[in-house]
DNA sequence: AACCAGGGGCCGG
DNA sequence: CCGGCCCATGGT
């Protein structure tokens, strides 16, 4: 994984990009901000940032962005230090994830915001993706700071100071009482996401499943896509179903496919489950 | 230990 | 047009 970076008319251009494809990291369903904006291009935000990155083939511009912020921001985002030749070679176990892989090349597992994604997947649960998008992105628009064109996601202080009646009028359901119990949790100091962020995965995940409206499932896409455990494999109906059809576990317990899983993939049976989730959902 | 509610978009019949 | 299904969880 040696790719360059240089900088050009205010935009950043990375080349020689390998296991990169932006419209499957951005369609595999693990980030919920991004949309296309034009044929190869997509258009979201992220820690506070606007962003617009175009690829064509091994060559990514990032839009009216500096060095500086690549370096800071994107370069981790995109999660461009990880070697996923490595990881596609550790998971390559059996005929059905190597199919997955074939199928889901170029997926990277985001290095998302904690934050975001602790109230994102919190809107997850039991929903669809069209409707999951929309959600954010009213919470986005009625309480983001703008950022010219787009506007960020909210910080905890700002969604913790809306009342449960207004979060249901935005489309959250039921949600609305868990996504305002986290973000008081958050913005009052009793969850602190840095120390969450330092704790060993056990730990985090129990502190997570402590929160209510946070389950297994959703604990584990936290854990995954906004905290970088990539050992981490959420236990969605779509994984349950390939575990099902393929792998021979009847009668799917979470304890079971976990066993699976870690057995099968170890440290990196979270980005497994992304190809396989990527595959048997069949975008593209 | 089994249900069941809670919202709404989407999709196949 | 409608019923089943969603990247589930809490409550009973």
């Amino acid at each position: 994984m040696s790719y360059t970076v240089f900088a050009k008319a205010g935009d950043t251009i990375i080349e020689n990009l390998t296991d990169f494809e932006l419209s499957r990291i951005f369609d595999c369903g693990q980030c919920f901000r991004f949309a296309r904006s034009c044929e190869n291009q997509w258009t979201g935000a992220a820690f506070s940032r606007k962003l617009t990155a175009l690829q064509t083939g091994d060559r990514l511009i990032l839009k009216d962005t500096s060095l500086a912020d690549f370096y800071d921001i994107w370069e981790g985002f995109f999660d461009l230090k990880c070697d996923y030749s490595l990881i596609r070679e550790a998971i390559s176990t059996d005929e059905t994830i190597n199919e997955a892989i074939k199928k889901g090349y170029g997926i990277r597992i985001l290095n998302q915001d904690t934050w975001e994604c602790l109230i994102s997947f919190i809107i997850s649960q039991n929903n669809n993706i069209p409707r999951i998008k929309k959600i954010i992105e009213a919470l986005c628009e009625r309480y983001g700071e703008d950022m010219g064109g787009i506007k960020a996601f909210p910080t905890p202080q700002a969604l913790a100071a809306v009342c449960v009646e207004e979060l249901h009028s935005l489309g959250t359901g039921y949600r609305d009482e868990y996504i305002s119990l986290a973000a008081r949790s958050v913005a009052e100091g009793r969850l602190d996401l840095n120390k969450l962020n330092a704790m060993e995965t056990p730990e985090a995940r129990s502190t997570l499943l402590s929160l209510k409206g946070i389950g297994g499932k959703v604990a584990d896409c936290i854990l995954l896509f906004g905290m970088g455990r990539k050992e981490v494999c959420p236990h969605d109906v779509w994984v349950k179903r390939i575990f099902a059809e393929k792998y021979g576990i009847t009668a799917v317990t979470e304890k079971k496919g976990y066993e699976l899983a870690k057995g099968k993939w170890g440290q990196y049976a979270g980005v497994a489950q992304q190809y396989l989730f990527y595959s048997e959902r069949g975008f593209s």
